[in-house]
DNA sequence: GCTATACTGAACCATATAGTTCAGTGTTTG
DNA sequence: CAAACACTGAACTATATGGTTCAGTATAGC
């Protein structure tokens, strides 16, 4: 079972929940950026896409390193495990729930395949 | 693949950004409870947990329904499948950056189908 | 019918967030 | 060296958030 602390949770999916972090994560994954090219992308100031990195860096998902004068920006350290697993923890919890009502689970199931 | 659209992925993980809240989300995971029992539990005034109720019924986790002067809460409809898949997603492209060269993305793999 | 209960809504407060501009500082590069 | 570049920090704006109090409304129970 992973181990969780409510602060570091909250810094995570307060850092998920907005769409141009999230953006910038998945940027990353594709690989490294500057500020400057980040900014870009997402069509804002540099300032304010620092502000981005350093939310993201606050939760461990991004990592940056000065290089020369560029901030050099990566994937972090984390694999988001505690977000899994509190996740995992509320799928169990509501398929144990919704369980008790015979058949719904399948039902749902298929209307969430047709969508 | 899951589809998922930005504003609902924004709402879901603001949602659970706030520890009472996902603190409630868990109690309700263990049977339904009306807002005076959450307020109690989370010691909070019946305002202040109507309005973590609000966001959370806004996101789709929890359900309530007015029975007399009850307000009921249990359990919303949705599983998180679009936070699971966006999650899964950046493990994904963590361990292409991180792990390519070694065999944890099987690891993983076990991990998951043995829940 | 009267009173207690359960919620609701408006208003308020303090703080945080998402963004900006502007004025720097340090680094390359011609 | 001078100019352009990449970032940084302070300050400001507008809006959102998490909480409260207080004054209602509707229902339950005696």
């Amino acid at each position: 079972m992973v181990q969780y602390s409510p602060e570091r949770l909250d810094a995570a999916f307060s850092a998920l929940s907005d769409a141009t972090r999230r953006g910038v994560v998945l940027q990353l994954g594709q690989g490294d950026a500057s500020i400057s090219d980040l900014a870009d992308k997402f069509h804002m100031t540099l300032t304010g896409m620092k502000k981005h990195v350093g939310v993201l860096e606050q939760a461990g998902f991004v990592a940056t390193q000065k290089v020369g004068r560029v901030r050099k920006c990566r994937l972090g350290a984390r694999r988001m495990d505690e977000e899994l697993a509190w996740i995992a923890q509320y799928r169990a919890l509501w398929e144990a729930r919704f369980d008790a009502l015979d058949g719904v689970i399948e039902q749902l199931k298929q209307e969430e395949t047709s969508r």
